[in-house]
DNA sequence: TAGATTGTTAATCGATTAACAATC
DNA sequence: TAGATTGTTAATCGATTAACAATC
């Protein structure tokens, strides 16, 4: 399998292929028609999104729902537990470690910082919170760890995304509204809470779009 | 200015560069190729996209800071302020009401809704708790309510967006990982945090992308 | 006026879709 | 084998970029 360059939109639409298969029977098949109905998109976008990374279906049959999903997840690396760290427990942090869909088993809450001393100590969840600074040796400590998930106020965000970076931080998941600066290998997904709102603004005075 | 059709990649980045435009000094000028450098752009990005609404700039001097962000407001609907609603109040939906971000001027939180008896009565941040059935006589006796973020738990998510919709709710703050049916009048955006997080994932092992 | 930068048209690039030979 | 549906190539569509005349 050559390491052909994937387009971000690839990558988004499998996370929807496998939200749609879990809920469907795991030994039936499934054609690429009838997955694309599912979601609005056409038949060709699926079996094309599909065959860059291999062949997952049967001709004449379709693609087995069970098989189909696990390879999904292969391809997105969740097949296996991928342990994170939560930086900054505010109220979003904290709704987070709560989440259950966080506690799925494919990602791995092992660690959560806070630089204040109200919060450094205190337990969430079963997890002690750690002062910030001790995020260099904890990654060295403990089990491999590249994900962090920031939801620090937005006057801290670069300088901790420094850090963590630094730190050996590979991935994070960005709550803040700021555009992190960080290497080249450092891969960044952000989430704009406020953007999307004013973006649902925009649509609901003209309708169109059905938000991405 | 005649509707022309928007593609929402281009209201994505109004929002940025609203953001942008936030950190500067109101009275200076930008051009377009300043503007674009900040978030790795294309000059001729910045100004197709605002050119879709009108024209904002001086040639020769760039775009005024100050009113470039306003106009912005403007296409966005977010120079005033838009009430809206908080459909189910587990730990992501109370997180969301504290958030700060929410409550600055653009969007006023005027109605938080449960359906648990154990919420239902209580205050948070000053606002009353209310049952989910009260929705209808709600919209119809405040003032104008058009957007609604939900947050309640994925198996009721359909059964409260067809029930909100009824009652009045033209737009959809979505977080729910469930794809929303909805008359085609009403506006959602999708915020899949768990779907982020697989495709932060992905491109961790490759690199290639900052994120969206 | 000369220099700078816009707004816009035309060219390019990438992503989606249609079509079909391969094959279960 | 006949029918169905894949994987893939070619055609289409839309979005981005380059280029430049308009103009402050």
């Amino acid at each position: 399998m050559k390491e052909i360059k994937i387009s971000p939109k690839v990558i988004e639409r499998l996370t929807k292929y496998l939200r749609c298969l879990e809920n469907l029977t795991p030994e039936d098949y499934i054609s690429s028609e009838e997955l694309a109905d599912k979601m609005g998109f056409t038949a060709a976008q699926v079996r094309k999104d599909l065959s860059n990374f291999g062949e997952f279906g049967v001709r004449g049959k379709g693609y087995q729902i069970r098989t189909l999903h696990s390879d999904i997840e292969k391809i997105l690396g969740v097949h296996k537990t991928n342990n994170i760290v939560i930086i900054g427990l505010g109220r979003l942090g904290s709704a987070l470690i709560s989440e259950s869909e966080f506690t799925k088993e494919s990602f791995n809450i092992v660690g959560v910082f806070d630089n204040s001393p109200d919060k450094i100590g205190t337990e969430v969840r079963g997890l002690k919170v750690r002062d910030i600074k001790e995020i260099p040796y904890f990654l060295k400590s403990k089990e491999k760890v590249e994900i962090a998930i920031v939801t620090v106020p937005k006057y801290a965000a670069q300088e901790v995304t420094d850090f963590i970076v630094k730190s050996g931080i590979k991935a994070i998941l960005n709550f803040t509204p700021v555009n992190l600066e960080a290497p080249e290998n450092v891969a960044i997904q952000n989430i704009d809470l406020y953007a999307k709102l004013q973006e649902l603004n925009y649509w609901k005075e003209r309708i169109l779009v059905r938000g991405e």
